[in-house]
DNA sequence: GCGCAACGGGAAAAGGTTTACATGTTTGCG
DNA sequence: CGCAAACATGTAAACCTTTTCCCGTTGCGC
């Protein structure tokens, strides 16, 4: 007996004593709101989150009472209990590149109107951080945007089985409930290939992405195709960043193009500007082409050439990918072909100088 | 003593009978692991974060364990309990200006070395959803960082009321608890005119950048001092975006300038490339300056004279405020002019034109 | 006038982790 | 040899919200 009533005393002397609830942050709890409301906890919630039937005496008296100590839920409790963060986490190679600022622009934008967040990380081309910052977003988030991953099928495979949901943009992989949203480079490679013989070119330089892009393998494959076809095509390793094509200029000259296709559009604004130093007349002296139409690419001097996918179509795709009855596949996009002022015949010279 | 017995039964019946415990998402919980490796969930969590004591031989069966079922804690479970989410978030007027994507850049790479996430938003210049975006992301993180906010000064003091902790980039408080760092864009207008003025320039164009925005508040004080000077300042509505340069080019050339300044380069480029358009060259006909030195803006044809001020410092300067002990002050940065082949003298036909 | 349905609202459990406190064991020292 | 201290480990509370289950009341139909 004595025992029991001990153990009366101690569980009483654990019932709350605060008068007011605070959390770390000093912010009012669901607690706080019922007690000034002269409600419970449960009424509270039911009538600031769920829909469930309350009489609009104590609705009102309930918001007034939030509205009073600024009541806002937690949302870690709501996660904890619901599940879900109501959160995707994006991973790009390199936030800086205006093709996947663009994306991200329209996959938050996109998860804003429904009431969803974004966690976002880049990776700097690396395939470790790309890897360790999948791993760890995926605890957090619903769903997990990977943008041009360049890490190994395995680990991609650990990410996918380590995340609720995990979509791709520009790579692929076997694997259930992996959705993916790919861009047909095949397919645009070979129309610049085409856009360019027809106007005579013979030497076609590429300026090669990452060895790690699934996207630039694609590029290779339409670029074996327009070699099958009899053109020449010169491989430059060169990279994703503006600043590599700046660099990769005086190599890729060597080599006497008289056009240059580069990875993507970011490359070809270093590419441009190299060649502007150079004293090299784009597209008098060499025609220059770039991949993925981004924004700056109609506002450079001339005007890019590319091949043309809309990121607010890619964008929307992925998003799309999220929603649950979504079927676990590959969206295929086809873009087109944008013709700018940076490719013309080539040069009449060339032909002579090399003779 | 039949009642201690009752209780210890009752006490033995709530034991946690299934096998094995998975949360939502069908991942292994803390007890899984210590089922397995035999240990109470407590030297679980105190082999796995906390550095407490535990033996070798212990510490090994339970990161065995982990191993096996692949645990990985649940974020929401730890936040809730720490009160901090280890994570930050930043709001931006537009994600695809390449201003802020390299802020955005360096915040995330920053913030990561600690183990810290970033969860964005982009308002697309709306200062309502600016707020309302603020308010939300404030339930979530320990910290939100507002790029250049549109909104109004009570809203903005709201918002800083219902974060934890708040850090403006480009505008400013009086707010005990809330850090700034601001660009001095007084300091840069002033080197713009006055590099301008010595080429001899004296109609000069300010295409202005959205009116809610402060750093354009900075750069009027800036043009009304070059005003006191002497020099004519002609302002044209304009926006901070590519587009809104490239569309207000014409309303600007009504005026007879001979130099433009656009509200930053993003503006600038647009402006350049509307330019081309008309066949108005650069410098010789017209010059053109900008502000923050985008990364781009090396690349432009001609080169863009700009106001230059490291992203990368602001982006450091903005996550020390972030630490705790940092004073709520706000610092302030000096950049330099970049001067690049975008001004030159004025044209001497203008006067004999104007004459 | 009585029974039943409908409905508003309360109590309490659940969700996964950390940590203060309790407990039991071992070691070192007097 | 005994006692205290150090140390490893377990127990249970706490974090805050949602939701299920239950109870009490009201209104309606017979």
């Amino acid at each position: 007996m004595f025992a029991v009533a001990a153990n009366r005393a101690a569980a009483w002397s654990n019932v709350r004593v605060r008068k007011s609830t605070r959390d770390r942050a000093g912010r009012a709890t669901i607690h706080d709101v019922a007690r000034l409301a002269e409600v419970s906890t449960a009424t509270v919630s039911r009538v600031l989150s769920g829909g469930k039937p309350v009489s609009d005496q104590v609705a009102e008296r309930v918001r007034a009472a939030a509205q009073e100590v600024g009541y806002r839920p937690n949302p870690a409790a709501q996660t904890l209990l619901r599940g879900s963060s109501r959160t995707i986490g994006v991973v790009a190679p390199d936030l800086g590149n205006p093709y996947f600022a663009e994306i991200l622009k329209g996959i938050s934008a996109e998860a804003a109107t429904d009431g969803n967040h974004t966690l976002v990380a880049g990776t700097d081309e690396d395939p470790e951080r790309e890897y360790r910052a999948a791993i760890e977003l995926a605890r957090w988030v619903d769903g997990l945007l990977l943008c041009a991953p360049r890490m190994s099928t395995p680990r991609l495979k650990e990410v996918a089985a380590a995340s609720r949901k995990l979509v791709l943009i520009n790579r692929v992989l076997r694997h259930p409930s992996v959705g993916a949203v790919v861009v047909d480079y095949h397919h645009g490679v070979r129309l610049l290939c085409e856009h360019l013989g027809s106007l005579g070119h013979k030497r076609i330089v590429y300026l090669e992405g990452p060895p790690q892009a699934w996207s630039d393998q694609q590029r290779q494959r339409g670029f074996r195709t327009a070699e099958a076809a009899g053109r020449t095509i010169i491989r430059v390793p060169c990279g994703s960043a503006l600043r590599d094509g700046f660099n990769a200029v005086d190599e890729a000259l060597g080599h006497r193009p008289t056009a240059l296709i580069a990875f993507n559009d970011h490359v070809a604004v270093g590419v441009l500007s190299r060649l502007r130093e150079l004293g090299v007349s784009v597209p008098d002296d060499l025609s220059v082409a770039g991949v993925d139409d981004a924004p700056m690419s109609a506002h450079t001097d001339p005007g890019l050439t590319t091949y043309a996918v809309s990121t607010v179509e890619l964008g929307r795709q992925a998003w799309q990918h999220f929603n649950p009855t979504a079927p676990a596949n590959t969206t295929h996009l086809t873009g087109e072909l944008v013709i700018r002022g940076s490719t013309a015949r080539p040069p009449r010279r060339r032909r002579t100088a090399q003779a």
